[in-house]
DNA sequence: ATATAGATAGACCGATCGTTCTAATTTGAA
DNA sequence: TTCAAATTAGAACGATCGGTCTATCTATAT
């Protein structure tokens, strides 16, 4: 849907409250009515924007996990080798979600219940890793590794480097290796 | 100034993008001439709240940190127990400087400007610290803590609980504990 | 007591916001 | 070919945005 392409690429780049309708209409080439026809509103539009986009992240990233042929602790590594190529894309604006709640300051239940669905099946799948590996207590650690990429994804921002994303891969690192029992 | 703290207030809780100058006007129970001749725009204005909010919360931090006598490790972890105390507060919504950068999307060089005078003092002391704890690469090692910290102060936010903090805390001591020269 | 500076409330400006409406045009299926 | 459904461009709505102006009031200092 190209609406929702333009929508979310506007979102991203400008922040959703910064965005106005007329921006998408000028960006999708459409005509204003069809955007209120297929999604009600701007706030239809936002959650349909996001929902793609997350589900287009999680199918991204899952296939970028699967194609790796690597024992548990170096999948979870790997992890942020993965996230090294999302930074360096030249339309990486952070994490949509992280984004869209953070400017809402969690005032929107419909938001909120759009991030839940796109972060529980990510961290259900690095917490199975997780197991595999061996680690002490998955469901803390998965939290743990939850912290360290959402820090990675602001730094990488923040910084406009992906130097986080190695940073953040050293601290799992270290983190692994006090939490594998011996 | 009671400008100033009625619009970190506002600034805070609801957005920059969010909180007209009649929000303002409000809550600070002030003409709305009064803020143009103290700040000349709403740029200046936000420019100049969040200096106040950067000062009161630096001001703050290094107190909590001086207050503590700790040996240089016990220190650095100590400061989640001072991030926890930050959390708990009703009026926490995160870092009122990153909500702001992320919300331009580093598109405005004066909130980088105050972000970066923001942080440079309070990593230079964690360096310090980092030092006298006889962490290999202080540099790199205050990096990584800067990113833990950060998805500290996000997950707070998004989860509305304090755990993200001792979740931090125990992944420093495990990255400390890799860093000590043996 | 008077003069000066600052603060006040509120009308007002043009621009933009999200949203609706309409009338003409394009599309696709029967 | 025909007819219904979808899309189009654009005017228009009320509300709100950041910002300006003015006229009245309230201090403070000499």
């Amino acid at each position: 849907m190209a609406i929702l392409d333009a929508a979310i690429r506007l979102f991203c780049r400008d922040g959703i409250g910064a965005t106005g309708i007329d921006a998408v209409v000028r960006e999708a080439g459409v005509a204003r009515m069809t955007i209120y026809n297929h999604f009600g509103s701007k706030d239809g539009l936002v959650v349909a924007a996001l929902e793609r986009e997350s589900a287009a992240w999680r199918t991204w990233f899952f296939a970028r996990l699967a194609a790796l042929q690597l024992p548990p602790r170096e999948k979870l590594l790997a992890v942020f080798d993965i996230l090294t190529e999302w930074f360096e894309r030249d339309d990486y604006f952070g994490c949509a979600l992280m984004n869209a709640v953070l400017e809402v300051r969690n005032n929107s239940e419909a938001l909120m219940a759009v991030t839940m669905a796109h972060k529980k099946p990510v961290l259900e799948q690095l917490r199975a890793i997780a197991v595999a590996a061996g680690v002490r207590d998955p469901f803390r650690f998965t939290e743990q590794f939850d912290l360290i990429m959402n820090g990675a994804i602001v730094n990488a921002l923040f910084t406009g480097s992906t130097n986080p994303a190695q940073d953040a891969k050293s601290v799992v690192a270290a983190l692994i290796d006090t939490q594998i029992q011996a």
